[in-house]
DNA sequence: ATATATGCAAAGCTTTTGCCCTTTC
DNA sequence: GAAAGGGCAAAAGCTTTGCATATAT
């Protein structure tokens, strides 16, 4: 029943995605991380990032950050860590200090469902907005 | 500096849109809400309720829950609770017995940041997928 | 050899926006 | 009667997909 898994093959795109992914530590977007492998690799689409992307996501070597207002970002990052989300500029960072067992999914029981874990995101308005802000513009999560 | 705001204004589309919305326990997204609206008003355009579900989010009647791959969905409970998401079908259903404090975004310090909230799901698999699974298909979340 | 991956472009979906008319205050 | 809102359709933005070619194993 179950269709049998593609091996997978190590390809130069794949691996200068995942290295470009490792390298920052800013949860680009595809489009972001396409800029950026780019540079490296001229010839690259868009579209093979994406693939690449979820080819990452779904052997466990990347996460995926679900986005406000449908775009996604991603972390290469594999540690247990949270993260602080900017309501105004959409960016990402890395809530490392945090690095405890506050939570653990194994505790929670929602009835009839099989937990297998959860996502804690903390938003807030980072530095650089605060600095900008006139209190004029609507944070993303607002719309 | 700031704008000023607009003052809304009650119109049979909103108050019929937040009404659908309290009724329903299941977080519907732009599109499900749309359909069942029209059961009422059948002139409705999916555009004014996207727009009007920004006002009652704005306007803090309503909340955005973000959605895997771009579609997001919305909460009319404005009641403190958490969600559980199923990563196969994308289901959100309401964790109303963690009602507790467990979180208090006032207590995290995240440098430079102003810290106004946080967003905490929980991901698992739903009754309904559980019973259909035969492995074979790929999570959303996965994707 | 053959399954897997890439590049390119087109298509798909959700969400936003412009325009002009209608409704609310 | 101004300002806010609605309907409709077009546009926008992100992501996925089809197809022919190239590459990895």
């Amino acid at each position: 029943m179950k269709e049998k898994a593609p091996r997978h093959r190590s390809t130069v795109q794949r691996r200068i995605i995942l290295e470009e992914l490792q390298r920052t530590r800013d949860h680009p977007t595809a489009d972001e991380l396409f800029q950026r492998v780019r540079e490296r690799l001229p010839n690259i689409s868009l579209g093979t990032v994406y693939r690449n992307l979820d080819v990452l996501v779904r052997t466990h070597l990347a996460r995926r950050i679900d986005g406000v207002g449908g775009q996604c970002r991603f972390d290469g990052d594999l540690r247990r860590h949270y993260h602080i989300r900017c309501v105004c500029c959409g960016r990402v960072d890395d809530l490392t200090w945090m690095d405890t067992g506050v939570f653990d999914a194994a505790g929670v029981k929602a009835p009839g469902y099989e937990v297998i874990g959860f996502r804690l995101e903390f938003e807030g308005i980072c530095p650089r907005c605060k600095r900008d802000a006139d209190g004029t513009e609507t944070p993303p999560t607002a719309h």
